[in-house]
DNA sequence: ATGCCTCGAGTTCA
DNA sequence: CTCGAGGCAT
């Protein structure tokens, strides 16, 4: 056995790459070895251990967790007092601060080190001999808790510094943290198991580091990092607190990335600015930006006010979140029922916008925040701009306020409210009867991606809705000029309004020319528009696109039997099924009927598509009409006994068995053929296959494009063509533009400001192209694959 | 049956 | 953007 591979030198090894692996991965933040391998040096650090406990050291990395729970926390007195710091809301206010250092000091735009204020847990780590000894929590500046056993168990703190010139005693002042991946994590695996989820980070980061049981700190996914400097003995610092943290980082300290120099009050608001617009995409928590002097002198020269320094700030963020109350919840009928309740709150300013709604998305929501009419609220405006409801304030709650409940009849119509077994929203019933559905369904119709009448909004429909105008899409097209001027003639009258006149005192009449030629102008629309301007559940637009393509004929799709769309790709028993109820009112074949006898024309209306041969087969059509036992195999045995589909609805039970299908499938189908609508389905869709067949050519211009069966999605903003080009110039190519990424995505097509799409890709190592190599591909698709 | 991956639907404010 | 839920691959 050679020298180096004694216990002791294979010891050391170990410790040495787990702590160098930890400095990659903390303070450069530059892993170089997989979790795996990082796991696997740990096993054998342990096993060596065992097998040697004479070489166990407290610093050694398996150290970390093995302290025994303690019944609680002895005091520490910091030596040199940990700081709070003032704040700063206002330019102003930052101004004021740069102007106070620079008359004292009588220095012009002085060296500032700006930093991310980090919302955790502000802590000391004290080290002698460059040994990690004693940490503390900050307490109340001058006496905090020793939480030693805590803070060994977080990666990020090392147990002992690296390299050299360290001073005997070093106190490090920091902030723990939980990261919010980590946060996510940790809450997601504790309502899996049951465990105690954290409400945020921060609360998450401070109540670990008081937990007795340092095992318990040991699972919680906390970080570090180093901002600031207590005591120093016996050695000697840089005279600046860049150089400091320059220093740190060398000792195998974490110090944040984002931590810059800048002078003047425009450096500082400058960092302010960029760190706000970045807040919502770093991996942690912030809640402003510190700014500090940078060089020790000035400090020492500023001094302090009471327990603040004169040479630091805060600058704060505006808060993200605010209490306001919660006045009233109100139902919002949407265009399919869905009874929405929303939150109408006290306005409050939350992120530098006022808030006075915000949705609440389902009774499910509201019994879950148990929210009450009365309560006082937290309101958020998160990453997303949509405000929220994150809690109520139970302190403030009336102890009379009764618990909500979704009233049984809709606002707006008198309907019932029901809920569908099994689903999370409740709908009102009275469909197309209830004035708010009827009003959705045709700022639907008339919106920018359906039938794109411009200039018809929320309020010209109510009117012409309420005042007896419209009742259907329909309607629309029979609306002249002066139907409309009397409308608002009407209206102003109603309200009490002025009527706005143009110049010479006449009444304004252009926004109503206007209309009549946008409704004029909507009168062309394509098949794929048409179908989704039509609002039928499950049909968006990507559905709508499908049965488009693929069938190409509105007569058809409107007397197609339902089993037949499901044959089309995305389209299952579900959404075939809402098709065909769709078609199947009276009152919707109605509607389209006076479309087309007022002018609506199908602009592209085509054969249906050669690739429908390809999944246009009988056995499939039974199977997908939900025939209790009934498989595609099944069926295919079936069609080939008999001879044919028609044959099935005559066939009696026994000519059924000797067709070769089993006795349990035969009793099964006649049992479910007894009913005569089911007859009337199965022989329409029979015969429709039939007739599809023999309207679908043969084959044709399928050509292959390039892009054929991949899936693109597009972040960002282009700026040669905007995101609707670019989507149909790559459909053209055969592609299939989604909205999200998944590691099914061939390719991402980041425009600038591209956000969490192109993290996600980034994350899932998805190819992503920039602007330049989409024009170049999009000159020439052939060269490229 | 289970777990992605998409799509549909609903939402706020300037 | 985010949920819920449908479709489909495994």
């Amino acid at each position: 056995m050679s020298a180096d591979t004694t216990p002791a030198h294979q010891v050391a090894d170990l410790r040495r790459r787990i702590d160098d692996a930890n400095y990659r991965y903390y303070v450069l933040d530059d892993p170089d070895i997989p979790d795996a391998e990082y796991d696997r040096l740990m096993r054998e650090l342990q096993a060596l251990e065992a097998a040697h406990p004479q070489l166990v050291t407290p610093d050694s990395p398996t150290r970390r967790v093995g302290a025994v729970p303690s019944s609680g926390f002895a005091e520490v007195r910091h030596a040199v007092p940990m700081l709070s710091l003032g704040n700063a809301f206002t330019d102003e206010e930052v101004g004021d601060f740069v102007r106070r250092i620079e008359e004292r000091l009588g220095r012009a735009e002085p060296l500032f080190s700006a930093e991310p204020k980090l919302d955790g847990l502000a802590i000391s780590l004290r080290y002698e001999h460059g040994v990690f000894v004693l940490g503390a929590t900050r307490g109340d500046g001058s006496t905090g808790e020793d939480v030693t056993a805590n803070l060994r168990t977080i990666r990020a703190i090392p147990l002992h510094l690296r390299g050299e010139g360290w001073p005997e005693v070093l106190e490090v002042r920091g902030e723990v943290f939980m990261p919010r991946a980590g946060f996510e994590k940790y809450n997601e695996h504790a309502r899996l198991h049951g465990g105690k989820v954290l409400a945020n980070p921060r609360n998450g980061a401070a109540g670990s580091l008081r937990q007795l049981d340092p095992a318990i700190t040991a699972q919680r996914p906390l970080a570090f990092y180093a901002y600031a400097l207590g005591t120093v003995e016996g050695g000697t610092l840089p005279d600046s607190h860049s150089a400091t943290l320059a220093r740190f980082r060398e000792w195998g300290l974490p110090v944040s990335e984002l931590i810059e120099q800048v002078r003047g009050v425009a450096g500082l608001l400058d960092y302010y600015q960029r760190m706000g617009e970045r807040r919502d995409g770093l991996p942690f928590d912030i809640d402003g930006v510190v700014y500090k002097l940078d060089d020790y002198a000035g400090q020492r020269e500023m001094g302090f006010v009471s327990r603040a320094p004169r040479w630091a700030i805060a600058h704060k963020f505006p808060a993200l979140e605010q209490s306001t109350v919660l006045e009233a919840i109100d139902i919002q009928i949407g265009r399919t029922g869905a009874a929405t309740p929303v939150a109408r709150l006290r306005p409050v300013q939350v992120a530098g916008v006022t808030v006075t709604n915000a949705t609440l998305h389902n009774a499910d929501q509201i019994a879950r925040l148990d929210v009450r009419v009365g309560d006082t609220v937290i309101v958020r405006r998160a990453g997303d701009v949509i405000p929220e409801i994150v809690r109520v304030v139970p302190e403030y709650r009336d102890p009379h306020a009764p618990v909500w409940r979704m009233p049984e009849r809709c606002p707006e119509c008198g309907s019932e409210i029901v809920r569908e077994e099994g689903e999370a929203v409740w709908r009102c019933s009275g469909e197309l009867a209830c004035p708010a559905q009827r009003k959705e369904a045709i700022a639907h119709f008339a919106s920018r991606r359906a039938m794109d009448i411009d200039g018809l909004g929320d309020r010209w429909i109510e009117n012409l809705c309420d005042l007896g105008y419209v009742a259907s899409v329909a309607d629309l097209y029979k609306l002249e000029l002066d139907d409309f001027l009397e409308m608002k003639r009407r209206a102003d009258e109603r309200d009490g309004t002025v009527p706005e006149t143009v110049k010479g005192g006449k009444v304004a009449t252009k926004w109503a020319e206007n209309l009549v030629q946008a409704i004029d102008a909507s009168r062309n629309a394509s098949l794929e528009r048409f179908l989704f301007a039509l609002g039928i559940a499950h049909v968006g637009e990507s559905t709508a696109k499908t049965l488009s393509s693929w069938l190409g004929d509105l007569d058809l799709i409107r007397h197609l039997p339902w089993p037949l769309f499901t044959l089309l790709p995305d389209v299952g028993g579900e959404v075939g099924r809402s098709i065909g109820h769709f078609f199947d009112q009276p009152g919707n074949q109605q509607v389209i009927d006076a479309l087309l006898e007022r002018g609506v024309r199908i602009a592209d209306a085509h054969a249906p598509s050669p690739k429908l041969r390809a999944v246009l087969d009988m056995p499939s059509v039974l199977a997908a009409i939900g025939i209790p036992k009934l498989t595609r195999l099944r069926a295919e045995q079936l069609l080939a006994g008999l001879g044919g589909g028609s044959a099935i609805i005559q066939a009696q039970a026994h000519q059924l068995e000797l067709a070769g299908v089993p006795k349990d499938t035969a009793s099964a189908l006649h049992a479910w053929l007894a009913e005569p609508a089911r007859r009337g389905l199965l022989s329409a869709s029979v015969a429709a296959v039939e007739q599809l067949l023999a309207l679908t050519p043969a084959s044709g211009n399928v050509q292959a494009g390039p892009l054929d069966g991949k899936t693109v999605v597009l972040t960002g903003t282009l700026v040669s063509l905007t995101r609707e080009e670019a989507k149909e110039r790559l459909e053209a190519l055969g592609a299939k533009v989604a909205g999200s990424v998944s590691k099914k995505t061939a390719f991402v097509v980041a425009g600038s400001e591209a956000g969490s799409k192109l993290a996600k890709a980034e994350e899932l190592g998805v190819e992503i192209w920039d602007e330049a190599r989409l024009q170049a591909f999009l000159a020439h698709p052939e060269a490229m694959s």
